[in-house]
Order: C-alpha cells, then sequence, then structure tokens
RNA sequence: GGUCUCGUAGCUCAGUUGGAUAGAGCAACUGCCUUCUAAGCAGUAGGUCACAGGUUCGAAUCCUGUCGGGAUCACCA
C-alpha cells in the first residue's frame, strides 16, 4: 500500500508520453524535497538524461507541466539543475492521511507464508548474562520482529551451551566450598549464584597455582626449560593451561567430573541438573525482563553429537576426507578457505560438526527455508565455513542461511574482558536504567495519582526504552561504544524522548472529548509541519521493508526518532485541541492518531513498550 | 603475514540502490512554560567525511592503494 505509486505511475506515464520511454519503478527516484527547496516531494532526473537526449532542466520542465496537467496530486513543480520538484495538492495530503489511517496494519504486509528461524541467544552456563548478550539478544528479537511485521513467520530458539569443563568447575566448587547454600539460602540470582562459583573455582585453582609456581617441580621445569628470572611470570601465564591440564589437582578434579558427566554417571548429572535448572531460572527472570522468549530451547548437551552421522553421510560423498590417523577433514581451499577438521582421531565431534547436526535437527523440526544465527562477529569465519558446508553437502535450506552479525561492545574504559572485571552485568545494568528512570520520572511529578504498582510498570518502560534504543539505533555491523552515563540519558536522541511524544498524544486524546468527527470535509490550510509529519508517515512501510531486507533495527529506531522529532515541532508549531475549525482539529487529531500509532508499532519492532504518560 | 571489517563535529551516532550547500544528539553558550506533559521547542558554535588516486554530469557512498583500530586464521567452544 504504497502512496506514492500513483505519483510514480504517473511519472512514468509522462515518461512514456514526452520521451516514449519506459522506466522501471527502480529506476525512478522520488526523494522528499529538501528544506532549502520549495516542493514537497523530488524527482532526480539525471540518470533519464542519456535515454531522452535531453538535458535535465529541459526534462524537468515538460515533465512537470505533464504532471500538472495530467496528474492532479501535483499542483505545481520548479526544476533545479536536475530536480524536479513538485508540489503536491491540498487532497493529496488530506487523501494521504485517510489511507493511512484506514489502513489496519498500516506499514505491515499480509503473509508471505515464508518461514524463518532466528536463534538469537547462545549463554553458557557457568555465568550470568553480560552487556554483549543484551545486544545480542535485543539485537536478534528485533530483527524477529521486523520479519514478522514484513509477513513471515518466525520460529525464535537460543541454544544454551550447557556441557563442558566450565560447568563442572562450578559444580565443583559448589560440592567443595559450597556448603550446601542454594539461591534461595543466599537470597540470590541463579546464574549469579552460579557464576560465583566459576568466579571461586577460578579464585582457589590461581591460589593452587601460586603455591605450586613455588614448589621443586616447578623450579626444576623452570630450568629445564631455561627461563630467565624476568620471564618468569610470562612463562607461569602461558603455563596456565598446561598446569590446569596436567598438574593442578583441581584441574585433575574437575576433568574427572567432566568425565564421569561424559559416561552418564548418577550423582554428577543430578547435581549438573540442579546447578543448570538455577541458571536457567535466572535467565528466565532477565529474559522476563528484557521481555523477550524461545519457541525453542536447543541444548548443547543433547546436539553436541549429532554431526557424527553427518560425516559418514559426507564422506560416502567425498565431501570429508579421512586421514591416516582416523581425523576427519574438509578441503575448502577452492572457495578461498582453509581445510578444517570436523572429526578428531579419536572420533569425537568438534564444535562445527555440533553445529551442522544443529541446523539438519532445526529443519527436521520446523522444514524452514531460512535460518538466522545471532552472532558476534568474531565468528564470521566459523559461519563462512559452516555454510559452505552445508552447501556441499546438498542441504536443502542451505541456500537460505544467514550470519546475523554484529560488532562486539566496548567499553569507554577499553574492551570488556571478564578476566579483568570490566564486564559489564545485564541485571545491574537493567536496575540502573530503570531506578534513573524511577528518579527522573519522580522530579517531574506527573505520575503522583498512579499507584505504586503503575508507577512501576512505566518506569520499566522508560528504563528499558533508554537501554534498548540506545543499543538498537547502532546498526550491527558496528562496533558500538558504552558509555554508561549515556546509556541513562533520557534527553535528546533516546527512546524516553521518542515515548515522550507518544505520552502527548495520549494526553491530548485524554483531554480531547474522545470522538473524532466523521465530517470529511478537510482543513482550509496544511501547515508546513503537518506536511512533513504525513511524508515521514508515508514512508513507513518502506522503511519497515528496508528494515526486513537489511535485518537491521537501527532503520526502524531511527525512524522512530525521526518522526518524534517531526510531532514535537508540530505539536509546538501547531494547535491541537485549539485549532481554529472543527476540521482542522479533526485532521490534526487523525494526524496524532496516526503518529501515535506508527510509533507504537514501530517501537514495538525494537521489543520497546509505550506508556500513557510519563 | 593471509582474509574479513570499521574509520564522518571534542564525544556517541545518522546519512536509503551514487544526487542539491554532509545531518542529529550529548557536552558549551542564548532564548521560550498564567496556553494540549519543558523527558519539549527555537537559535549560536563546532567538518580536509583517515589519506592518495580512479570511475562520471555528480562520490561520505563504487574501485585500487596507503595509514590506523578491531576480528579471525586450533584435533577450544
Amino acid at each position: 500500500m504504497r502512496i506514492l505509486i500513483q505519483l510514480l505511475t504517473a511519472f512514468q506515464a509522462g515518461m512514456k508520453e514526452v520521451y516514449q520511454l519506459e522506466t522501471s519503478s527502480e529506476e525512478v527516484l522520488i526523494n522528499p524535497t529538501k528544506k532549502e527547496f520549495t516542493g514537497d516531494f523530488t524527482i532526480v532526473l539525471f540518470s533519464f538524461t542519456k535515454k531522452t537526449g535531453e538535458g535535465p532542466e529541459t526534462m524537468g520542465e515538460k515533465l512537470g507541466n505533464y504532471l500538472v496537467i495530467n496528474f492532479t496530486d501535483v499542483i505545481g513543480y520548479n526544476v533545479i539543475k536536475g530536480f524536479l520538484n513538485l508540489e503536491m495538492s491540498h487532497t493529496f495530503w488530506t487523501k494521504s492521511l485517510s489511507t493511512i489511517k484506514n489502513t489496519s496494519n498500516y506499514g505491515f504486509l499480509k503473509s508471505t507464508g515464508e518461514k524463518y528461524l532466528i536463534e538469537y541467544a547462545s549463554p553458557n552456563t557457568n555465568k550470568p548474562l553480560h552487556l554483549g548478550h543484551i545486544r545480542n539478544i535485543l539485537l536478534g528479537w528485533s530483527v524477529s520482529r521486523i520479519l514478522e511485521a514484513n509477513g513471515h513467520q518466525v520460529i525464535r530458539t537460543q541454544v544454551v551451551n550447557d556441557r563442558g569443563i566450565a560447568i563442572c568447575k562450578s559444580m565443583l566448587a559448589w560440592l567443595k566450598f559450597g556448603k550446601g547454600e542454594t539461591p534461595a539460602t543466599l537470597g540470590k540470582k541463579g546464574d549469579h549464584f552460579v557464576g560465583d562459583f566459576y568466579v571461586l573455582f577460578e579464585n582457589k585453582f590461581q591460589e593452587e597455582y601460586k603455591v605450586w609456581q613455588e614448589s621443586e617441580l616447578a623450579k626444576m621445569l623452570l630450568a629445564e626449560k631455561n627461563i630467565q628470572e624476568n620471564n618468569i611470570p610470562e612463562f607461569f601465564k602461558d603455563f596456565k593451561n598446561t598446569y590446569f591440564n596436567d598438574y593442578s589437582e583441581l584441574g585433575k578434579e574437575a576433568r574427572e567430573m567432566l568425565q564421569k558427566w561424559e559416561k552418564g554417571d548418577a550423582e554428577t548429572i543430578s547435581l549438573w541438573n540442579k546447578m543448570n535448572d538455577w541458571v536457567y531460572e535466572g535467565f528466565g527472570a532477565t529474559y522476563d525482563k528484557l521481555k523477550v522468549s524461545f519457541d525453542k530451547n536447543y541444548y548443547e548437551s543433547q546436539t553436541y553429537l549429532l554431526g557424527k552421522e553427518t560425516v559418514e553421510l559426507g564422506l560416502k560423498k567425498g565431501v570429508f576426507e579421512k586421514e591416516a590417523d582416523g581425523s576427519v577433514w574438509i578441503d575448502l581451499t577452492d572457495a578461498g578457505m582453509d581445510r578444517k577438521i570436523v572429526l578428531r582421531s579419536d572420533g569425537t565431534s568438534v564444535y562445527i560438526t555440533q553445529d551442522i547436526g544443529t541446523a539438519m535437527i532445526r529443519y527436521k523440526d520446523f522444514g524452514v527455508s531460512r535460518m538466522i544465527y545471532t552472532v558476534a562477529d568474531e565468528q564470521d569465519y566459523h559461519f563462512k565455513v559452516l555454510f559452505e558446508m552445508l552447501k556441499r553437502l546438498g542441504e536443502p535450506y542451505a541456500g537460505g542461511l544467514y550470519h546475523l552479525n554484529y560488532g562486539m561492545v566496548d567499553l569507554t574504559t577499553g574492551k570488556m574482558k571478564s578476566r579483568e572485571g570490566t564486564v559489564v552485568d545485564a541485571d545491574d545494568l537493567i536496575q540502573e536504567v530503570i531506578s534513573e528512570a524511577s528518579a527522573g520520572s519522580a522530579e517531574r511529578g506527573e505520575l503522583a495519582e498512579l499507584t505504586v504498582s503503575q508507577q512501576q510498570d512505566i518506569f520499566d518502560k522508560i528504563g528499558f526504552a533508554a537501554l534498548k534504543f540506545f543499543i538498537l539505533k547502532v546498526q550491527p555491523r558496528k562496533r558500538m561504544t558504552f558509555n554508561p552515563q549515556e546509556s541513562l540519558d533520557m534527553q535528546g536522541q533516546t527512546g524516553p524522548y521518542i515515548q515522550n511524544a507518544f505520552v502527548r498524544i495520549q494526553s491530548i486524546f485524554r483531554k480531547s472529548d474522545g470522538k473524532l468527527s466523521e465530517t470529511e470535509g478537510g482543513p482550509n490550510k496544511i501547515e508546513q509541519p503537518e506536511k512533513e509529519l504525513l511524508r515521514l508517515l508515508i514512508s513507513f512501510p518502506d522503511v519497515v521493508a528496508e528494515a526486513g531486507r537489511q535485518y537491521d533495527p537501527s532503520t526502524i529506531a531511527n525512524y522512530c526518532y525521526a518522526l518524534a522529532k517531526d510531532f514535537h515541532r508540530f505539536y509546538h508549531e501547531v494547535r491541537i485541541l485549539g485549532a481554529e475549525t472543527a476540521e482542522e482539529k479533526n485532521f490534526r487529531l487523525q494526524l496524532c492518531a496516526c503518529t501515535g500509532d506508527v510509533l507504537e508499532r514501530a517501537m514495538d519492532l525494537l521489543g520497546i513498550d509505550m506508556p500513557d504518560r510519563m
């Protein structure tokens, strides 16, 4: 339902009439006219001059003239260089507004029948979520909503890395030092509780390592390797993994636990279940707060063995090759990649093999044509290889795979590093933005007569708007710098600024007598801020489509900001309830209603809720 | 070193398939609340779009190279 399609058609007819030229809709560029020129929409003519053999000015005159005569929506034009600036008629604007108003779910598409699966979270169960996860989750969630707005069916999944040495470290630390404490007894969120034991393990391990570094054995080793005095700290740093694997008592216990787990030892499994359940409870609480959900969870513990059959299959097809030691490889050098191992010599599968299995199972589960992986760009190469492998295996969905990659999040102080304790914890951050929102709200005092829980609901909405918008306004591909102070900001280019536009609209409707009159008579005059607002509303469907094509929420975020900005200006320059005539008031109220509706649904695509007041 | 990616105002970011004199916000300064929510509006100031070539009517945008940041190149996940 593109409103400008009529203008486009009229222009194409003009090209045919005047120059006997067929033009495709892609060739014709219709832009909003820039502020410093007169007109509402501008058509760029340069690209046609070759075909017509005429200068752009002459073309502009002829075509502008054609449009004014033959297309009633255009009432005037001017030509500057190759730009044909068109002035639209009064009825064009009123007609457009009523089209928008009468289109249900304006801007969104009807069902395409296409089915997408999106993976947008892949947490480890040994530590709580941090800022990096937040970007990942918000991005994936928003893209899933944008795809739905484009008419696709979406299945949301997460893959939980619930096995491996890391969780065993937490388990071991809890057994040795936990004294039977639980999240409940300590009043701690489950994921943090388990994460703390992971940290505790690391600390105890470091203690043990330090003591060992003074031992005779360590000294012999230093002598043997001929390590100089001043290189000793460096050496021990590099040696840490070897120490963990070959010398450490704690390391040995952790590895034994992993082995027991792999053998299915009942006691170990039950402890593992218990700890993971605590973690899931914690994650669940965070997901609920973020208002995101999953249709299906995949657990690494259930999928890590899956790739093997595929390898057998691939060997038969000649996609893979076996080495003398039994390891299995794929050679991707002809596609500009490397040789990659898919099965170790001991027959166990590696990460990428597991991903093959997971992809197959997902296809079996849902039969989707498209699969999207929301994963940071450090894994670009991994996915390039994975997709190439699936293609060579002849998987039916191989053409529909997409790695939605995003840049890592930096802090103003540098990179986030868990080892250096500089990670920003997700729950802390959420807590902080919400209390900032409540502080700001208290200052303004608009909410005094609401109940505490109503107020709390609004603080949540404002706080999350600040946080989510701050993250989503940046193009996914770009690395972003996270400034905690700025993320708490509620003024200027922020989520709350956009909410404020919506709140103003709601307030107007509370104060109006509540009914839009059905008179078809339009206003006498349409003001510039009204036209600008309408122009943006007209472009909404294109923005949704573009965001879908690019898998890019920042497109929507920037649109929301532009729309809110135009509304604020409109609100400031034009009286709405105090309009001079009933028709004007009606027109403006409809404009408010459409703006409010588009703002609310566009922000919903970002996972941001709108409050009625703030 | 190979490959990928980013580089726009002091800071954080926009800038649609190449289009007019490159835009916002923050920070700084100046105005605007007996009138629909001032989380707002208007204004001042701030730029060699990393650099150098090329493509063309036209380049922040496309191509090549250089410089700088980041990622990646495991029988780790």
